[in-house]
DNA sequence: ACTTATTGTTAGGACTGCTTAACATTTGAT
DNA sequence: ATCAAATGTTAAGCAGTCCTAACAATAAGT
């Protein structure tokens, strides 16, 4: 009756998703990273890394660093493809926002069959990017060449927006406010200026506004107009 | 992050569900109903009617039978309306036949907020069956007058099909069956014969088949075309 | 009436995934 | 070098959901 692809628990899910991810931010892949972006215990993630690697889903360095395996790689791209694919559907064909989109998302990644995925995929072109211009696995995206931090731009100078990283959309709020400010992948602005803690001004049409120095080291832009 | 309505656990869903539609399908609700439709143990669901009981999800007679309280039957509705709501939109929007869909919304169902079931009855436009005919709760369907089973119409006689209950769609390979032989709501045949064990054999446009006894007795048709 | 089938319950157990408490180790800043 | 912060592990335990085995009670058929 419930369709099974390989019969993987839905934790390993979570955790696979919640590994590539980190390590598509940049963030150093050890436990309580993991422990953070999934908010479970430390001793929660020991054990699941525990049984993942168990199962063969990852590496563990001696250091502590830990990397997926081939099967934990496919695992993950499934998932991170499934859920940046239903946030598409979401957005463009149900009018959902970005914060609703993201956190149905959430749900929705671990109920995606094949047929429905290529089905959606269809009825949305094919497309290569979530709304937030994180990129569907598989898609054959290519970040455009050039592609620096928001934080790296001159004041004065003008940007592109490229994404806003898996990171960011787990900040409570973080979403509402770019998507309320139109900070988003394909809209143009200009930085108007650089406070001491890194706070950037930027102007994307409408009224400026102000970027937190976190924020900024982390959306991804590309120089130019 | 996830959304919870009233936090009701996966499995509460599934039985309040379970119930519901035995009851929608005329059949007595007790426990061993419940555990051939669910595929789970007695003992499982005796514990689980138990638990149900305890937070006021269902009432058990003296007599073993079950029925839901308000609380049960509003989150009864909620998932067979979502289900139904998922099979429409995975019919007409992403074109799925009846056996995906009705397989894949048995996950979806669990996973839809109001948010997207609000967007999707808006894109569908506010459909009141399941693509078997089954009414979508709160929709104001009402059965056309004089509905009866398929094996209570005359040989000879003509009849429109009005829905295939759910109970038929638990069987393997019968959302398959009628769907390829166009035995689907809103289509008109003929039933040309019984035999003596209550096999119908009919003729709804293409090539005249049969249609067991257990089967005539549960599809709902209207005589007449 | 007697046997058989159906139904529900108890008892005991397993697994998943989580928690807190306590501790050991490592890393980092001063 | 030392003290504090960060990190990982052990241990014990709990909630949810399921299982099998065994048994009791009821319903049904001959």
């Amino acid at each position: 009756m419930a369709y099974e692809p390989t019969e993987h628990h839905p934790a390993f899910e979570e955790y696979s998703e919640a590994i590539f991810e980190l390590a598509e931010d940049g963030v150093p892949v050890i436990q309580a990273r993991i422990s953070e972006r999934l908010e479970v215990s430390r001793p929660a993630v020991s054990e699941m890394v525990r049984r993942m690697e168990r199962e063969d889903l990852v590496d563990v360095k001696a250091d502590g660093e830990i990397t997926l395996t081939g099967e934990g790689k496919t695992l993950a791209t499934t998932i991170v493809r499934r859920h940046r694919l239903a946030e598409c559907f979401l957005t463009d064909v149900l009018g959902l926002n970005w914060t609703d989109a993201h956190s149905e998302a959430g749900r929705w990644e671990h109920v995606i069959s094949p047929t429905v995925e290529t089905a959606m995929l269809k009825v949305l072109g094919e497309p290569q990017t979530c709304p937030h211009g994180n990129p569907i696995p598989g898609s054959g995206y290519k970040e455009p060449t050039g592609a620096v931090v928001l934080s790296k731009i001159d004041a004065g100078d003008p940007f592109t927006v490229v994404r806003i990283p898996e990171e960011l959309e787990w900040e409570a709020g973080q979403l509402e406010f770019l998507e309320s400010t139109g900070l988003m992948p394909g809209r143009s602005g200009v930085v108007l200026s650089f406070a001491p803690d890194g706070t950037a001004t930027v102007d994307v049409g409408d009224t400026p506004f102000g970027v937190g120095g976190p924020t900024a080291d982390r959306i991804v832009v590309t120089p130019g107009v």
